[in-house]
DNA sequence: TAGAGATTAGTTTTT
DNA sequence: CTAATCTCTA
């Protein structure tokens, strides 16, 4: 890490009174400049509560978090590392809404909604029980946000019966999540923008806040994150944005490369500074990384170079199907660690959708390899969690219906179906909460009495809870809570015993983070409560890792690096995926391939299953396009000579003469 | 009302 | 072929 910065590093680094775009290619050390910049403005006088470093995952805040740390720690300045504003947007939005939210009407302890939480509210909205539909309802709705497209407009634009469902759901949707004193996602962005751009005193007071932001992965950020940048930047334009438009993998989250565009036609005085030596990966790696996104057309010209040696041929190797994928790859890497004496640590296998990592877990499984698997079903959604925090949401704020429904109903407590629905009605007449009708004159004459008896008892303990919330620590509270509701007997009762004791031993594990969290940062238990819903891991997990193989979807790999690389199911329809290709957005399958091979530091596997089971059929694959555009002559193909269309083409044939065969032996 | 079995959908990526 | 939803019974 001692390395001294190269030329551009340094230029990104110095640059420090004006708007500044770093175009940072793979590997080419950009989490380095940003860290080494924040040094340097805390060198030049400026006070580091005022710098803001905004990432795009928590997973990238808390690396951004760790390296400052480190850097600024070896200078003695450990103090400073932690006063530096680092966190994502939304965590960033979130702080703004707290503090602005009279502004916005919310009360202190507004909760946030998860889309699960949204999805019943939308189909009401939308007149639909048909959960797909909802989702889609809410699917658009957060894209209008996103794109800060007002309901109104929404209205007048929207084409279909879909779109116009969804609009005039839009129209309501804010009034009913006011309701709830409640915001979603979005809303952590778009309030504050709102807030931003009308008043002008507190766009004043966040500009004053904020000397200089930094923004990592700009190629990754809405509209509406964009329109934050610009806000908080203000006229002095004090910010350096750090991206790589061949990097950009989400614009199916409304994320657009306009912005990048943009960004120079804001900003006239725009500087721009390309960082393209690699020091991540082979040159035969960085080859066909180069020769695959070549296929794109390309914003900025970009070449990556590395001095790191010409290394190893990538190795392609064609499967049955899954499992034998799954198998083939867990062989290599068994056999290549043995040879090169390495740690499964070293190792990576990345795929398109999370699905597939089943297939690898219990191939890894199989051979006693740990493995730890990102991407796929955070912390906070399993349901063991979402119970707790179901509790924890109500008890800091009682207009939280979804988490009072949660709630009420685990464990079970004789409160059904029946009592629910009048419950509610209650409460939609008289235009109040749920847990506020518990106590309306009309339930309790209609509401049967143990019911009744139960309810009560229940809003005494979250009442009771409530009350004490300021003053004792968060921790304390929720170990009683757990204790009072009598979680874990409840676990041992419905489900069997390893899996409850699976559940009690992660709720433990999350009362002891809270608590942790309570204690160090001397957060409350609402501030905590609201921080969970944007959380998606638990802080410090890899720390306690053993020496694991990292399975992880391409999006969730992004910003990581590995030694060795296997990126699986490059198939027509995996990667490039159906629907990409079908809504002609194959560019940004390319780009999500070029994430994947730039992960690699020393060898990359590449396979592909030459038929697949869908829905109990197996269906025969394609090798994904993508193959073809890699430099051939870096490649090298295991197990056949031919290319893989030609190869494709001969076992089609042998692949149909054996699926008659065995259709044969089925019918006897 | 609650839990156990039957049925029936569905397959991308995440703050 | 799962996994989740739904229906039915105690």
């Amino acid at each position: 890490m001692s390395f001294p910065l190269n030329a551009p590093q340094r230029e990104a680094v110095r640059y420090a009174d004006g708007p500044l775009l770093v175009l940072a290619g793979a590997g080419s050390g950009k989490t380095r400049v940003i860290t080494a910049k924040l040094a340097h403005l805390i060198e030049r006088g400026a006070a580091p509560a005022r710098l803001a470093a905004i990432t795009f995952t928590n997973k990238a805040a808390r690396e951004m978090r760790e390296r400052a740390a480190r850097l600024l720690g070896g200078q003695g300045k450990a103090e400073a590392a932690r006063a530096v504003h680092v966190s994502t947007f939304h965590a960033l939005g979130l702080a703004i809404l707290r503090a602005e939210r009279k502004a916005l009407g919310l009360k202190p302890s507004f909760s946030i909604f998860d889309p699960a939480d949204l999805e019943p509210i939308v189909a009401e909205l939308v007149a639909t029980a048909d959960r797909a539909r909802a989702r889609a309802a809410l699917w658009r709705i957060s894209g209008w946000k996103n794109a800060l497209v007002s309901p109104q407009a929404a209205l007048a634009t929207a084409e279909g019966d879909d779109a116009l469902a969804a609009a005039r759901a839009y129209v309501r949707y804010a009034e009913a999540l006011a309701a709830y004193q409640a915001v979603d996602f979005d809303d952590l962005i778009v309030r504050p923008v709102e807030l931003l751009e009308r008043d002008a005193a507190a766009r004043e007071r966040w500009q004053q806040r904020f000397e200089h932001v930094l923004v990592d992965e700009v190629q990754d950020t809405n509209a509406a994150q964009y329109r934050l940048l610009r806000l908080l930047a203000g006229a002095r334009a004090r910010f350096t944005a750090v991206g790589d438009d061949d990097q950009a993998i989400y614009g199916w989250r409304g994320a657009t490369l306009d912005n990048l565009a943009q960004l120079a036609r804001d900003y006239p005085s725009l500087k721009v500074v390309k960082l393209e030596q690699n020091y991540r990966s082979t040159v035969r790696i960085l080859r066909c990384a180069n020769a695959l996104i070549a296929n794109n057309p390309k914003l900025f010209d970009k070449r990556l170079w590395s001095e790191l040696g010409h290394g190893d041929a990538l190795r392609v190797t064609p499967a049955a199907d899954e499992e034998a994928e799954a198998e083939l790859v867990v062989h290599a890497l068994v056999a290549h660690r043995f040879e090169h004496r390495g740690r499964f640590a070293d190792y990576a296998i990345l795929y398109r959708g999370n699905h597939q990592s089943r297939a690898f877990e219990t191939a890894l499984r199989a051979q006693g390899i740990a493995c730890v698997v990102s991407g796929g079903q955070s912390y906070f959604e399993r349901a063991e969690i979402k119970d707790v925090v179901a509790y924890l949401r109500l008890v800091a704020n009682d207009d939280d219906d979804p988490a009072f429904v949660r709630a009420v109903s685990t464990p079970r407590r004789g409160i059904g179906q029946t009592t629910l629905a009048k419950l509610s009605e209650v409460a939609a007449r008289r235009d109040e909460s749920l847990f506020a009708a518990v106590f309306a004159p009309e339930f309790r004459a209609a509401a049967q009495p143990k019911a009744r008896e139960e309810l009560e008892r229940f809003c005494a303990l979250v009442g009771d809870l409530r009350f004490r919330a300021p003053r004792e620590p968060a921790g304390r509270l929720l170990a009683e809570l757990l204790a009072g509701i009598g979680y874990e007997d409840w676990l041992l009762a419905t489900l069997d015993k390893r899996e409850a004791q699976a559940r009690a031993r992660s709720v433990a594990e999350f009362a002891a983070w809270l608590a942790r969290r309570g204690d160090e940062d001397g957060k409350s238990l609402v501030e905590l409560t609201q921080m969970i819903a944007l959380i998606t891991m638990l802080d410090g997990r890899d720390d306690d890792a053993p020496d694991a193989v990292r399975l992880s979807t391409l999006h969730a790999a992004k910003g990581l690096e590995f030694p060795h690389v296997f990126l699986v199911g490059l198939e027509e329809g995996i990667l490039p995926h159906r629907e990409a290709i079908d809504a002609g957005t194959v560019e940004e399958e390319r780009r999500l391939m070029y994430v994947g091979l730039t992960r690699a530091q020393r060898s990359l596997h590449l396979s592909y299953c030459r038929s697949r089971k869908r829905a109990g059929q197996r269906v025969d694959c394609v090798p994904s396009r993508f193959l073809k555009e890699l430099a051939q002559e870096d490649l090298r193909y295991a197990g056949q000579t031919l290319p893989p269309d030609e190869a494709a083409k001969a076992r089609a044939a042998g692949s149909d003469r054996l699926r008659q065969l065995k259709a044969l032996v089925a019918k006897g």
